[in-house]
DNA sequence: TTAATACATTTGTATAAACAAATATTGTAT
DNA sequence: ATACAATATTTGTTTATACAAATGTATTAA
C-alpha cells in the first residue's frame, strides 16, 4: 500500500471536513478555531482557563491564540482576567452570551459533522478513530 | 461511536500530518502548498497546465492560485505563458530547476511520510485510505 | 456587427497566520 | 537586595488566505 496515498487522502478528507465545518459557521461570524476553544472553555465548567491550557488542547497549537481570543471577548462570548496569584497568567471565561451562543451554533455544527459521518458505519466509525489515533502517537 | 471524537481525530491526525511536512520542507524555503502544485505540474509530463487543472488537483482548492504560482514562478520552478487557441488561458510547466529541486527534495518529504505512516501496518493502511475515501463522496 | 453572457485568470482589500522579539512577572542564586 | 534566568502572554511585522470585484477573451443570439 502507497504511503503517499494515505498522506493524500487524509488530507483531502481533512479538507473536506475543515470546509464543511467553516461554511456551517459562517452564517454565525464565527470561525471553526474561534469555535473550539469556546467550546475548551465552556468544557472547563467555571474553572479559569489560562492561555496555554487552552492551547494544549487546540486542534492545531497556533501561535497567536492572544489575538484568536481578542476578537471572542470583541464578541463578549469571553471574558479575561489577570490571575491574582501569579499575575504573569490569564484567566479566561465564557461568558452568560457565549453558552447561549453555542446552544445554538452546537446543534448545528454537530449536523454537519453528522452529515458527513453517516458515510460510516458505526464500527467503521471506531475503526477509523483507532486508525488515526496511532498517527498521533 | 462518538461522531464528534472521529471528527476532532480526524482534524488533528491532519494537522500532525501536515505540520511535519510543512517542517521538513521550511529548510528548502517552499510550502506545501507550493511543493503540491510543483508536483502536480511534474505530473503533467510535459503538457501544459492550466490554472483551473492545477486547482482541482490541489488538496485544498483555495481561492489564490494565481498568487501561490507566482512565488514559484519567483523562484524560477515553474514558467506560465499564454495560451494561443485560447488567451483567456494560460500554460503552466515546470521548468529544469523545477525537475531539479524536486529530485533533491522529493526523498525529503517521502521520509517525512514514511515516518508517519508506518506507525500501520500495511493492511492498516490500505483500510484507513478506504475508509477516509467514504467520507469524501 | 453589436450587445449580452460566459469563461479564465488577475487584482484589490480586508482579515488571519507565522515567527520573532518584546514586555511583564515570578523564581532562584549570589 | 540584585542580577539572572524562566515563565506567560502580548505586540510588531511579514507573509498568506478569503472573498469580491475587475480585467480580458471567447461565444452566442439578435
Amino acid at each position: 500500500m502507497n504511503t503517499k496515498k494515505v498522506i493524500i487522502t487524509l488530507l483531502k478528507a481533512s479538507s473536506c471536513v475543515n470546509e464543511s465545518l467553516v461554511q456551517a459557521l459562517k452564517p454565525h461570524g464565527i470561525s471553526l478555531q474561534q469555535f473550539n476553544v469556546l467550546r475548551i472553555l465552556r468544557g472547563q465548567k467555571g474553572r479559569a482557563a489560562n492561555l496555554s491550557t487552552v492551547q494544549e488542547q487546540m486542534v492545531n497549537k497556533m501561535s497567536n491564540t492572544t489575538r484568536l481570543i481578542d476578537k471572542l471577548i470583541d464578541k463578549n462570548l469571553v471574558k479575561r482576567t489577570i490571575c491574582e496569584e501569579n499575575r504573569r497568567k490569564i484567566e479566561l471565561f465564557i461568558t452568560e452570551k457565549g453558552e447561549e451562543f453555542l446552544t445554538v451554533v452546537d446543534p448545528i455544527v454537530d449536523d454537519a459533522q453528522e452529515k458527513i459521518i453517516q458515510k460510516l458505519k458505526p464500527n467503521e466509525k471506531s475503526n477509523l478513530t483507532e486508525l488515526l489515533n496511532k498517527l498521533l502517537k
